[in-house]
DNA sequence: AATGCCGTCAACCGCCTTTAG
DNA sequence: GCTAAAGGCGGTTGACGGCAT
């Protein structure tokens, strides 16, 4: 009995596939092995030319904003039906559209990851009022120590920036940990850090804006939770957690939110490259990105996505 | 420069469905 | 209708490269 052939595919093999393909179509993948063509299972075969040879494929690029928004909400419609999903993305594969989505799966678990605070490991830099009033959340720890070594280091805000973002915790973070809501487009919300002139550190601002709040195209769209987010944005008591000086009814498209952030620890909030012409822009997504991995440490974990 | 971590992607595995005899 | 082979699909793994330390 012959060893089938395993791994990566040489440029000769692809060609031999190739040539199958041009000569019979894409079928009787078995064939390609008894004809002793190529020692590789007509399973293999199949998947090397869905995947990779066939014509029309964006092999290595990047999925557009366009079609991660049609992934997000075709998966949240179908599910984990990525053979579907894929039919309604030109030039894109299931295994593309199941990648892409377990990258985001896994990039969302990293940050949600919650070990067990240690006892007494608690004390927190970055106490201010407005946190205090956060029930279930507690206050981020800003080292990358882990559990173990925390004990021995000293806490510490390594960048001004992120001591500063520390209030952004105010926001209901798990909805909009939600990757469903991770991939509103650049200017459906907007996170913007503006210092004062007169005191950049403890007079900074936040201003979270909100030109077009997307509405679903249909119930099925998006999921439950982030349609009671999209919902909650207008609501008064949603608005409290920002600072609560703020009217619902004052936001309408591109409304902006101004919080006064407290300058947490010893950072000098002036510098850090976010600082080009006084603001800060950035989105969820990005916005996210650039918190330290351990950010969200002491958070409350998501529901498993199937349960979203 | 070495090391470790993380994200991405290609490919395999196992299960289910479809098809042919 | 039954059975085996083939095809399809989703989950998972491992290699690899980039980046931070």
């Amino acid at each position: 009995m012959e060893e089938m052939k395993k791994g990566p595919w040489k440029a000769e093999e692809d060609e031999v596939l190739i040539n199958h393909v041009n000569k019979y179509g894409p079928r009787d993948w078995s064939s390609i092995r008894s004809k002793g063509l190529l020692q590789r299972t007509g399973k293999s075969c199949r998947l090397r030319w869905v995947n990779k040879l066939r014509p029309n494929l964006k092999n290595g690029v990047k999925f557009s904003a366009e079609e991660e928004r049609t992934v997000i909400e075709l998966q949240a419609q179908f599910g984990n039906k990525w053979a579907r999903i894929a039919t309604y993305l030109p030039g894109r594969t299931d295994n593309d559209v199941k990648n892409f989505w377990s990258s985001r799966r896994k990039r969302l678990a990293r940050i949600l990851q919650t070990p067990t605070p240690p006892p007494n490991s608690q004390k927190n830099t970055m106490e201010g009022p407005a946190l205090r009033d956060v029930p279930s959340l507690e206050a981020p720890k800003f080292s990358s120590s882990t559990d173990e070594e925390s004990s021995s280091k000293t806490q510490s805000c390594s960048s001004p920036y992120i001591e500063n973002l520390a209030t952004i915790r105010m926001v209901p973070l798990p909805e909009l940990l939600n990757p469903n809501l991770l991939n509103f487009e650049q200017n459906q919300l907007r996170v913007e850090f503006i210092p004062t002139e007169k005191n950049p550190c403890n007079d900074s601002q936040l201003q979270l804006s909100f030109p077009n709040i997307p509405q679903p195209q249909s119930e099925l769209a998006l999921p439950v939770e982030s349609q009671e987010f999209i919902g909650r944005l207008g609501n008064s008591d949603f608005l409290d957690w920002f600072g609560g000086h703020t009217n619902a009814s004052e936001l309408g498209d591109d409304a902006q939110i101004p919080i006064v952030l407290p300058c947490f620890g010893q950072g000098n909030c002036q510098n850090g490259e976010e600082r080009e012409n006084g603001n800060s822009v950035t989105t969820p997504d990005s916005f996210i990105d650039d918190f330290p991995m351990d950010m969200f440490d002491q958070l409350e974990p998501l529901p498993s996505p199937s349960e979203w």
